[in-house]
DNA sequence: GTTGATCTTA
């Protein structure tokens, strides 16, 4: 599907959403967020008061979770913040209240720094993740008070004195104290308004936005549609006594190469290569959003049966949902280009292809590449990957026609502009792996097509030629269609590698 | 062996 780049807000929130849950509901798989080289600290003080210090790789992680006891953890999200940072990468910041087995809420901070991985605009894994709770940082007791810098020097005199401006909606202490509300899933929304003193204009504003996005019902609704996986979800109930909301399935064995969640996995037509999941297993780490309003979460954490995935009518489903809760992605609305070339922030080239307004995307045929001959074991972030290098890969489907046994596949890759494909073609023959000549085509239509077989005997006309429609076809500059595969030798055969 | 699926619309 689309590949634009998600806002770093977007990304953001949706990351928090997913973690915050994984975290109440299943948190022996909250390690595969983290990669390799991922780093983890969560709290906590050593013996001389000195704060815990991190942990590195996925397995540390795991081990170090799984130490940490989560169980019927809760947390109310006060605040995220999210910034691109170095590298396309996401810096997320939580503040928040946490409270574990059942005890006290907590207030704490959590920084994650999300990393891209491969090449793909919307992967992400965890490469960062620091947690502390603030009285481990301030020290004990005095949460509640203290909101200007002057009065922080005197806290520690003055104890119980009462703060100018205490949080009307979060009564002293009783915060503290009284047993987490109970909520459907893990992520408690922050119902109350932002804190009078927080600063006005974009710290409240994402505050709202958060809590639009943390909105429990969005996930059960999610749940409810999704019956797939429904034996397996509910075994995790019995056990965690949670409500429906989160499918998960007993974690692979093997320690994961750095996943992530990913957004691209999640559309219809990127579903994850079929060894990328275990085999009924939800990715805890797969996160769905797009540039397309559409960020429906638990949804594709349930994969289907694997002979459904690729043709599954309506998948994903569109309709009122699409634009329910979570869509409204005010952070959506950049479009940013990824790879490939310089950011192209907009729209207003006129171009069919402005993704971001509306649900329907249709590329004009000439942005886009019929590609035949493909491999059969190939998938779709291998092909995109390959024609990357030609241009931005805006879009692709590689459809398998080969229900009796036969496979031969074709697929469209649509790029941003007519230009890498114009180039492509210029540059045949195209070589995939080295090895297999791929048929690359400018895309026909139907009608085209058959035009194109009953006047093959006329040279002078070529498929274009009775076309003339002016559908907003670019020509190729350097000439009719017949000419090419004499032009760019071999400088664009292929990528490298 | 080889060119889809979706949607437009008041």
């Amino acid at each position: 599907m689309v590949m634009e780049k998600p806002s770093p807000l977007l990304v953001g929130r949706e990351f928090v959403r997913q973690y915050y849950t994984l975290l109440n509901k299943a948190p022996d798989y909250l390690h595969r967020f983290y990669g390799r080289n991922s780093s983890y600290v969560h709290g906590g003080v050593d013996g001389s008061g000195k704060p815990e210090e991190a942990v590195y790789g996925q397995a540390e992680i795991h081990k170090k979770v799984m130490s940490l006891q989560f169980s019927e953890c809760h947390t109310k999200i006060r605040q995220v913040d999210a910034h691109a940072t170095l590298g396309d990468g996401v810096v997320v910041q939580v503040m928040g209240e946490l409270s574990n087995s059942g005890r006290p809420m907590r207030r704490f901070m959590q920084t994650f720094v999300l990393a891209p991985e491969g090449s793909a605009v919307n992967k992400f894994y965890v490469h960062n993740d620091i947690f502390r709770y603030e009285e481990e940082v301030f020290g004990d007791s005095e949460a509640e008070l203290g909101e200007s810098e002057e009065e922080e020097v005197e806290e520690e005199q003055v104890e119980t004195r009462a703060s100018p401006e205490p949080a009307p909606e979060r009564p002293s202490s009783s915060t503290f104290y009284e047993p987490p509300a109970p909520v459907s899933n893990g992520v408690e929304e922050q119902q109350e308004e932002a804190v009078p003193e927080a600063e006005p204009e974009p710290q409240a504003e994402a505050n709202q936005e958060t809590e639009a996005e943390l909105n429990p019902e969005a996930e059960l609704q999610v749940a409810e549609a999704e019956p797939e996986e429904e034996e397996e979800e509910k075994l995790v109930e019995e056990e965690r006594g949670s409500t429906p909301g989160l499918a998960l399935t007993p974690p692979p064995q093997t320690p994961e190469p750095p996943k992530a969640f990913s957004w691209a996995l999640v559309t219809s037509k990127n579903l994850p290569p079929a060894g990328a999941l275990p085999a009924s297993g939800i990715s805890p780490h797969v996160v769905k959003a797009a540039g397309q309003p559409r960020v429906e979460l638990k949804q594709d954490a349930q994969p289907l049966p694997r002979d459904q995935r690729r043709e599954r009518p309506g998948f994903p489903p569109r309709g009122p949902r699409a634009e329910g809760s979570s869509s409204e992605a005010p952070g959506g609305k950049q479009y940013v280009s990824f790879k490939g070339n310089e950011l192209c922030s907009g729209r207003g080239d006129g171009d069919a292809g402005d993704t971001e307004g509306r649900r329907s995307v249709r590329y004009p045929d000439s942005h886009q590449l019929f590609v035949g001959n493909l491999p059969h074991d190939i998938d779709e972030g291998e092909l995109k990957d390959f024609f990357m290098t030609f241009g931005n890969v805006v879009e692709m489907r590689i459809n398998t026609k080969g229900v009796g046994g036969k496979l031969p596949n074709f697929g469209f890759v649509v790029f941003d502009d007519s230009e890498p494909v114009q180039r492509i073609l210029g540059n045949k023959p195209i070589m995939f792996r080295g090895e297999v000549r791929l048929n690359v085509e400018e895309k026909k239509t139907r009608a085209a097509r058959e035009r194109e077989t009953r006047g093959a005997s006329d040279g002078r006309r070529g498929p274009r030629g009775t076309l003339g429609n002016g559908m907003g076809r670019e020509r190729d500059p350097r000439g009719p269609v017949s000419s090419r595969g004499r032009g760019g030798e071999s400088r664009f055969t292929g990528p490298r590698r």
